[in-house]
DNA sequence: CTTGACACAGAAGATATAGTCGGGTAGTAT
DNA sequence: ATACTACCCGACTATATCTTCTGTGTCAAG
């Protein structure tokens, strides 16, 4: 008789599989007690031991940021996936080997937040146009929270949403975003500004190329 | 212009992605330096201070098992994705807000290799009924190289493919794959048995579960 | 009114992990 | 010859991070 997680445990498995999302590497201790805003690190030991004792989340004694969300962690964030169809197997008496049959099937509607937010944008206008990024060209979105200076990024402005690349730097003008053309003139980072997400790839003729 | 990477770069790319999908979390320099088989520190971050250079991963200073691919290293390592289709944004002079369309696009045709190999089987037999997991049943594999004991596995055996528990425990028999029906004797664990993955969701009436 | 589950505080200690320093070799280009 | 790059060795240091210990307060169940 399984006991469901209670709020709390829900709260940090929804932290930890945020940081990953956002970071690529699962939180410390210190960062998730952070994210709980609690003050002590024994709450979080306590809640990691609920969760890995109802096989949510899987971890290492002693390993830094050593916490893996197991298939149960990721039914109850709701994140479901896609999968190729292989063919059958025996879980009673020893039976054929597997054969390949190279189906597809969607385990749910909402395959995209499989692992992360990802979108398609097609873009309009030239400002970009010596990063490779053409009017009409599609790329491809991630949704994030951090970013790096010289990342290229999809940001939300009071005059509209577009595509820049991202300067933060330690002489003026600071944090700004940048055009990749010399027509077009820096928008400096304001309060107003919200980044929403980072360009990683884009279509050209059919097949998909990293951006630089 | 930049320089492609080396064997031995790409060498330790492999390793890094290989062991997140693996563990679920990126390695430390000591585990990198074990994979790569050198005997110093240094050799391992002299190659991750080039791929860094190279954009192809990201990491944090000072932060352990802080290293995350970026969109680039994937597309070395040759693992696409599937994303919705959200609409068209700018990148030029700001324009309308993003609206969604809801499609769906292909990527690459290699759709599974987004993060991990998972695929599906259909199970024969009522070896493992009390786990739920009844004959004509589908479930989710995942690909994976470690185990810990109490999970439910696909199992290679000279006999054939089988699905298990898999135990090893400190008292006899020791280690061995068990399975969840009285009627059925334990597989004691040999060199011939080799561990392939693990069951991680099963359909049932069309909708899937998590086993336990 | 005791017991247990849940949630949290605060601090000390142990160890896992990143980083530094100062080298060495082989190959290739200037 | 000199300079550079890719690759590697080994020992040391600094700190990031996990763990352990002891104790508090609440609330619901027996």
């Amino acid at each position: 008789m399984k006991k469901p997680l209670t709020e709390r445990q829900k709260e940090l498995l929804k932290i930890i599989y945020d940081f990953i999302k956002n970071t690529g590497y699962p939180p410390t201790f210190e960062e998730m007690r952070e994210s709980l805003g609690v003050s002590s690190n024994q709450s979080v030991i306590d809640h990691l031991a609920k969760l890995e004792e109802k096989r949510v989340i899987q971890r290492k004694k002693g390993i830094a940021r050593s916490i893996a969300i197991l298939p149960i962690g990721y039914e109850i964030l709701g994140k479901p996936g896609l999968a190729p169809f292989l063919g059958a197997t025996a879980a009673g008496a020893y039976t054929e080997a597997i054969e390949i049959k190279g189906e597809w099937q969607k385990l749910s509607q909402d395959v995209a937040q499989l692992q992360e937010n990802i979108f398609l944008l097609k873009i309009s206008g030239d400002s970009m146009i010596n990063a490779g990024i053409e009017d009409g060209d599609v790329v491809l979105v991630r949704e994030a929270k951090e970013f790096v200076s010289g990342e290229i990024v999809l940001a939300e402005t009071p005059e509209g949403t577009t595509v820049k690349r991202f300067i933060s730097e330690d002489k003026p003008p600071y944090v700004y975003l940048k055009p990749e053309n010399p027509n077009y003139e820096n928008i400096l980072f304001t309060d107003d500004v919200e980044l929403k997400g980072k360009i990683s790839s884009i279509m050209k003729n059919g097949t998909w190329k990293s951006v630089k």
